[in-house]
DNA sequence: ATGCATGAGAT
DNA sequence: TCTCATGCATA
């Protein structure tokens, strides 16, 4: 039974507290940003930048083009009436932003060990193509990775970043929520601990990794400087509107409807009626359910369109941690560089090369 | 780190 | 109604 309830959004205001809150006071003031000065710069070990052999994008953006939607999450600053999307560097200037909240480690926050025990993928190239109209006649330096410029970085560059991002997120002691935070309190846009998960892992669609990079390498320019300058933070409130609880859903059902997905990935209201009816389940949370699964199709491997048959076989016992990707084709690494996978170029003629 | 959910905008 | 960006809540 899928405990469907209803919680208040009032807790919400109460809870976000719980990333944003500034330990400050209980800080212990270990061995936080302590740091003299960038060690060395970290360089990007996984950054190849020669021999990419899907450096032939003719179209400027093939997958990230689609929409031409930027909408702002919730409370973002009037400041972009148009679909501009430049920046707002100008916000900061006036609050003289300080390091963000120094919190060491939250109970239930980062729980990973720092740069210690991560699964860390040295490198794996995904057969993405690049992005990239022209050749840039950039320079033959592979030293700094960064597009000041208003170019459309390449999958490649992003890969690259996002790593960075990470390693030095960790050295200078913050958390991801932290880093959202933030990016609230300088540009305005504050960031979920999700969504900058998400951005080092390079689950988020190219388009919005683009985004975002601007963004987050702004705040990794300014936390890097000021190293140690404790601040206000503000968290602005959450829309007091009631969120569902998350719908449990049974593994067992899972693998029904992983099952349906491979068949019918978009079935119609009336499937997803009968579906829904069949497994027990609103009827909403299945065209949810399906509404999710295909975005996670698109940032993880390409389509591979695995024998539903296998599925059963497998039978879905851990596919979600160790490597759902599963893709058998190019499997070749730990863990599928999800990063970005255009799924234009092979809607649903995937399997011409999977299946057979 | 990730599953399920909300919503704005495109179709 | 889907897609896409995002995030609360949870494992």
């Amino acid at each position: 039974m899928a405990a469907t309830t209803y919680m208040p959004a009032e807790m919400d205001l109460g809870n976000i507290g719980g990333y944003a809150a500034s330990p400050r006071s209980a800080e212990p003031a270990d061995m936080k940003y302590q740091h003299p000065l960038h060690s060395g710069g970290s360089p990007s070990p996984g950054a190849p930048v020669l021999g990419n052999p899907w450096t032939s994008l003719p179209t400027a953006d093939p997958w990230a083009m689609h929409q031409h939607h930027a909408h702002q999450p919730d409370v973002k600053p009037p400041s972009a009436p148009h679909d501009h999307r430049h920046l707002q560097h100008a916000a900061h200037a006036a609050h003289g932003w300080h390091a963000p909240v120094v919190s060491p480690h939250y109970g239930a926050a980062s729980p990973v060990p720092l740069h210690g025990g991560y699964p860390m993928p040295v490198h794996q190239h995904h057969m993405l193509r690049d992005i990239q109209p022209s050749p840039h006649p950039l320079h033959h330096h592979a030293l700094e990775r960064d597009q000041p410029e208003e170019d459309t970085p390449t999958s490649d560059d992003l890969e690259a970043f996002a790593k960075q991002f990470k390693q030095r997120r960790i050295k200078l002691g913050f958390t991801q929520a932290d880093v959202g935070l933030a990016l609230g309190t300088l540009y305005g846009n504050v960031f979920s601990q999700t969504t900058i998960c998400r951005f080092e892992a390079l689950q988020l669609s190219f388009k919005n990794m683009c985004k975002l990079k601007p963004l987050l390498q702004k705040w990794l320019e300014e936390a890097d400087s000021t190293t140690g300058s404790p601040t206000s933070i503000d968290k602005i409130a959450a829309q007091g509107r009631k969120r569902k609880k998350r719908t449990s859903i049974e593994v067992s059902v899972k693998g029904a409807l992983e099952q349906h997905f491979h068949k019918q990935p978009k079935p119609s209201a009336q499937e997803i009626t009968s579906l829904a009816d069949s497994l027990q389940l609103e009827k909403e949370v299945v065209r949810v359910w399906f509404c999710n699964r295909r975005q996670k199709e698109k940032r993880m491997t390409p389509p591979n369109t695995l024998g539903g048959e296998m599925m059963e076989s497998m039978g879905h016992a851990h596919y979600g941690h160790g490597d759902v990707h599963g893709s058998p084709l190019q499997h070749s690494h730990s863990h599928s560089p999800p990063g970005l996978s255009p799924q234009h170029a092979l809607p649903q003629g995937a399997h011409t090369l999977a299946a057979h």
